[in-house]
DNA sequence: ACAGGATCCTGGGGGC
DNA sequence: TGCCCCCAGGATCCTG
């Protein structure tokens, strides 16, 4: 469910709720996530103070007094939120660390495709990203570097923006926005890019994404931030889930395919797979043959 | 090495 | 109301 923007808001909520807070108990539910939770971390953890918490690409990264690493994956429909310990509590909790304020730190996760687990320091945590290989933050996408990751894919542009080694933090709904922006069909072969078309999409990840985190993410189903809070940044959406509805730019149908195993939401006038966009390229002509 | 597909889960929505 | 099928913000295996 969440990309970096969605990420993003929950960290921003949950700083001045639980950075400074110390935890008091840690309850672990039912069923087990999959990174199962070491009961052995609780003793690691309780009595410990939160120090900061900060995120990279989709991970959250909780920092504890201890030196150890509290490391979150979201998944699909994972919720990770502060609140007080009266609210009541939803099904699917997987972990309650009590707080010392009487709040308490909570993760949801319905499907389970995240994960929770403790890492020993900081050197630890930052090998688990070198060894996965994790690609630069959107903010920090230097342009020659894209165009070489880029244009040495044999790939569809979908594929190579859901590649969390080529750039972290960007998932379905901002590789389709990005795309949008940019006009570029999102099957477009990256190879077969233009230097300027792969300095558009970047430009494209970069506004899709700043314009996203203004707007607290966006709420498709699942997603809350770290207050509870939904996204607002659907109403914003050019293409995503908005197949047969009109394109913003141009009216035409917005279409959607299935690329690199995932839904793909495109206007087939202004994101042409020859690389045209509609002002440019006869009404008559509907779709390129190539590819 | 690379690209594409299957797989892990649960629940909601649409069609019948 | 019930059943069946399809769909969903992600990452990781396995195969060719």
């Amino acid at each position: 469910m969440p990309e970096l923007p969605e990420v993003e808001t929950v960290v921003r909520d949950l700083r001045p709720r639980v950075v400074g807070r110390v935890i008091r108990n840690i309850t672990t539910g039912p069923r087990q996530l999959r990174t199962p939770w070491n009961d052995a971390w609780n003793d690691q953890l309780l009595g410990h103070r939160f120090l900061a918490i900060r995120r990279r690409g989709k991970w959250i990264i909780v920092e504890l007094d201890s030196g150890s690493r509290l490391l979150v994956h979201l998944g699909m429909t994972g919720q990770l939120t502060a609140m007080p310990a009266t609210e009541p509590q939803p099904d699917h909790l997987h972990l309650i660390f009590a707080l010392d304020d009487e709040s308490e730190l909570r993760f949801r996760d319905v499907r389970r495709f995240g994960s929770a687990r403790l890492l020993a320091d900081e050197e630890t945590l930052q090998e688990l990203f070198t060894k996965a290989k994790l690609g630069p933050e959107p903010f920090q996408l230097d342009p020659g570097y894209f165009r070489t990751a880029v244009h040495k894919a044999n790939r569809s542009l979908k594929a190579i923006l859901l590649d969390q080694r080529v750039v972290a933090g960007v998932g379905n709904i901002y590789a389709d926005e990005a795309c949008s922006r940019a006009g570029l069909h999102p099957g477009r072969r990256g190879v077969r890019l233009t230097p300027a078309e792969v300095d558009r999409l970047r430009d494209a990840i970069l506004e899709v994404i700043a314009h996203a985190i203004e707007h607290r993410g966006s709420t498709i189903r699942d997603y809350i931030g770290g207050s509870g809070l939904r996204g607002g940044f659907q109403e914003e959406f050019r293409v995503y889930g908005r197949t047969g509805e009109p394109c913003k730019t141009c009216g035409s149908a917005i279409s959607r395919l299935v690329i690199a195993g995932r839904s793909s939401h495109f206007c087939p006038d202004c994101q042409r797979m020859n690389g045209r966009g509609a002002k440019s390229t006869s009404r008559i002509v509907k779709r390129s043959p190539r590819e």
